[in-house]
DNA sequence: TTGCGCTGGCTAACAACGTTAGCTAGCCTC
DNA sequence: GAGGCTAGCTAACGTTGTTAGCCAGCGCAA
């Protein structure tokens, strides 16, 4: 049987849907076995009869955050004139509206084998098709949008940056 | 080179560079302060008569770790005739080689105020001369390394994926 | 109706974590 | 010698993830 988040049951549902509030709400540190149970009026151990462990949880989150980045992405560049910088846009927009899921998500070794399969390709192709087609330039553009926002989550530029210039210098050139 | 390791007494400093072989050799999860202490042959609590809080200790490491980067990126331009593509180098090599140490500087919002001043200054200066003196070029640049070496640590690219190929196209393209 | 077993709660507890309080052995200085 | 500082110690607290074991309620079958 395939450990998908579609496989969830109703009740892991409702915990995988409070532990996303406490983490967007709290960030990482408000996201204890405790803590979610509280928001189900339960006790923590009881998570344990809908939930494997903490570890399975956040794969819950992560694959839930890949989809809706997937669909983002594909909506936003769906009929763009310029699909690159759409996606640009796209891209940061969904990283400053979840910062503490995209930290999640992006932060360590992706769990590929807990994941369903063909999620992480689906993001993927989207930019290989705005790019053009070259995967190195993809692989590149990937890694400047991952970069820049990362970079600004961290508040890693200089106060007063041009971060939106920076942005357009960066994807200028690779278009 | 009046670092934050002058304002460290000599057993803090011993502290320090036991959790920098801890974090190493184990990663974050081997970081513990009864772990560090266990490592000088003393138990935990004494390690707050050397050092305010676990905070403190991170924020030394990531100051040592920031030191390291910049020294390291300074000789390897000095003299370059290509100093963008040896500050590329430079920058993965660190990164692949205390991976760690990477994520526990970059991971996170910078504790500027507990950080030496002009030490983030140092290596940005360097990588806006390589890149010719435009700032948003050079936060571009910036960005898509740190993306590419965060990328490859997390394993992000797909198996087989020819990561010297995109960090060629990218620098390429800003070049 | 009685009884079985499953589901989903519970309490108690454990190990590990960072951290604080309070004690003390040893050493330097007056 | 006396006082005080240094740097260790034990004991303990609160929090974390997690396990074990118990029990109420429910559906179902004989």
């Amino acid at each position: 049987m395939a450990g998908s988040a579609s496989a969830l049951t109703p009740r892991a549902r409702e915990i995988v849907g409070i532990a996303r509030e406490l983490l967007e709400r709290d960030g990482p540190s408000g996201l204890s076995m405790r803590a979610i149970a509280a928001g189900l009026g339960i006790k923590a151990p009881s998570l344990y009869k809908h939930v494997a462990d903490k570890g399975a949880l956040e794969v819950a989150l992560i694959a839930a955050g890949l989809e809706e980045m997937a669909d983002a992405f594909e909506s936003a560049t769906a009929g763009a004139d310029d699909p690159l910088t759409a996606l640009a846009l796209e891209y940061r927009r969904f990283a400053l509206a979840h910062p503490h899921l995209y930290r999640l998500m992006m932060d360590r070794p992706l769990p590929r084998e807990r994941l369903p399969a063909g999620l992480e390709d689906r993001a993927g192709s989207v930019l290989v098709a705005a790019v053009g087609g070259d995967p190195d330039v993809a692989r590149a553009a990937f890694a400047l949008a991952h970069g820049m926002v990362s970079l600004e989550l961290n508040d890693r530029f200089p106060p007063g940056a041009d971060i939106d210039a920076a942005w357009k210098a960066g994807l200028a050139a690779l278009a």
